[in-house]
DNA sequence: TCTTAATTACGACATTATTCGTAGAAAGAC
DNA sequence: GTCTTTCTACGAATAATGTCGTAATTAAGA
């Protein structure tokens, strides 16, 4: 495992945010508050702001050229859902990623598909212990 | 899936004291505080504090018949994970819990009666798709 | 009894995250 | 050029959580 995260977390605002951003590519504040409100109501000042803190943090960089900036994400899906992750394990399942797993998938409908690559995933974590 | 939880969800201190008592029973303020203490600095009235703020929301409840209130896990710990994890995947996983299964086991080193484990119910989740 | 120690109750403060109002700049319509 | 709309910047209000100081109460010990 070579690069790991250092200090990514997201709030949950944030992580809206990125999401959307993630999906659609870069975008203006105007788009993004858009999405949003497809689920729940938020304030255009609200987004506005919510995104500037994040281009503090190094979340997101903007493009100013132009008078509407257009946001883009400055980390990866898969980093953050892992950084995430990582601390929701050690929060909420002290630590072992197998309970989770075991409850996951207790809750979950899976296809057939799902279930031959998540098959395919345990043989090569054997062949890995060997 | 019969009991639905409707609305535990405790912060991330209420969850770890809730921890603190499944793990050792039901307890003293005094006691979880200190074994707050192994791993970060709290102050007593802290602990205090929120364990009756949990006596609140019904989290914990607790026998004042000495002066030296004992309190009691209210909720059971599988299901305050499964309704902690029900949320994480909804706001970092976009509601996949297969995506997230997928990004924990590739984090996890497990053994071979974990694996083991993994695979029967994995073959109990194929029939019931039958 | 008197003092000391431990406990609960309560309120206030700190911090973080979220929300939004307002002002001013920029662009476009006419 | 003036008016209107759209945008950014900024600061302040709000809410949730966590923190702790202080007072009052109880128990126990000298």
């Amino acid at each position: 495992m070579l690069s790991k995260n250092k200090k990514n977390s997201p709030t949950e605002s944030e992580l809206e945010i990125l999401q959307i951003l993630w999906e659609t590519g870069p975008n203006s504040v105007r788009f993004v508050n858009e999405k949003l409100n497809d689920k729940r109501e938020v304030g255009y000042t609200t987004t506005l702001k919510i995104m500037q803190i994040m281009t503090a943090k190094g979340l997101v960089t903007r493009d100013t050229e132009s008078r509407t900036h257009i946001y883009h994400p400055a980390v990866k899906e898969q980093e953050t859902q892992n950084s995430l992750l990582d601390s929701f394990i050690a929060k909420t399942y002290r630590g072992s990623a197998m309970r989770l797993v075991m409850q996951a998938l207790g809750q979950e409908d899976a296809t057939a598909e799902e279930l031959a690559e998540l098959r395919q995933l345990i043989d090569k974590m054997e062949n890995k212990n060997k």
